[in-house]
DNA sequence: ATGGTTGCATGGCAA
């Protein structure tokens, strides 16, 4: 089985280029974070003629927003609000075998590294305090996390570890909330199981470079994890890097695995 | 140190 996660950067903007990817990767299902408007304004249709007829889509004007879209039977389908809101930032569903499948998109926090001084980094943090809570229950059980987690935890995940240690994605309190986050639920991150250190990776590249390609000053800010009965079924990883050339290309690039289930 | 781009919605916020 392969799963794909993409911040899309508004599905309707990019409806051709997500279509692309179902061609080109051949997911069974695809998790899409910020697309960026309501439920009702999803491109459902076209992605049904896509073959991905079961849907689950958590929507809501101009921001955030989550969708699955799966080739196969979705059940017990949840959406939780984090910290209080009611902001569109999380939905699961049960995969058959009961496969637990949870698409993030975690608050990016804003410019200043300070919860005291930026109540976006104070969010960010409370968040990510939050799903560390969560995460052990359950952990015994087989379970996915992906999305875009807004942080990138390793000095191999950033451009310039030097460069980004007061940036906010890369700061040591938001490395540490997201360490907390995957020992908790006894995590496996899938990308760095294929592609060990010191191996750069990246999934996202800024807008504001003049050459995002030439410059590469990325940021691997998406991910998948696996829980521990999970961890074995891991075949393949990749980020999709093709996808971020295109033209009115998402900032972020997918990123998939291949699973043995 | 600064400013650089994009989407939504149509001014300014969020990323």
């Amino acid at each position: 089985m392969r799963i794909v996660t993409w911040n899309i950067n508004s599905v309707r903007k990019r409806l051709p280029l997500l279509l692309q990817v179902m061609q080109d990767l051949r997911p069974d299902i695809v998790c899409l974070q910020e697309i960026k408007g309501e439920t009702h304004v999803f491109p459902s249709e076209a992605l049904q003629n896509a073959g991905y007829s079961h849907q689950f889509v958590r929507g809501m004007k101009a921001y955030n927003g989550v969708a699955i879209l799966s080739r196969v039977p979705l059940s017990g389908q949840t959406a939780t609000n984090w910290v209080g809101r009611d902001d569109a930032r999380h939905i699961a569903a049960l995969l058959p075998g009961g496969i637990e499948l949870h698409n993030f998109y975690v608050p990016a926090g804003g410019d200043i590294p300070d919860r005291t001084q930026n109540e976006k980094f104070a969010h960010k943090l409370d968040f990510m305090a939050e799903m560390a809570v969560w995460a052990p229950r359950g952990k015994d059980k087989p379970r996915l996390l992906v999305g875009d987690l807004n942080v990138a935890p390793l000095p191999e995940d950033v451009w310039s570890h030097k460069q980004l240690l007061d940036v906010v994605s890369h700061t040591p309190v938001e490395v540490e909330a997201l360490s907390r986050i995957q020992e908790a639920g006894g995590w496996t991150d899938a990308l760095r199981q294929r592609f060990p250190i010191p191996e750069r990776l990246y999934s996202w590249w800024s807008y504001r470079a003049a050459d995002w390609a030439a410059s590469n000053r990325g940021r691997r800010l998406d991910h998948i994890w696996l829980s521990a009965p999970l961890a074995g079924t891991l075949r393949d990883a990749g980020i999709y890097k093709k996808a971020r050339g295109w033209a009115e290309a998402s900032d972020h690039a997918p990123v998939w695995v291949d699973l043995a289930l």
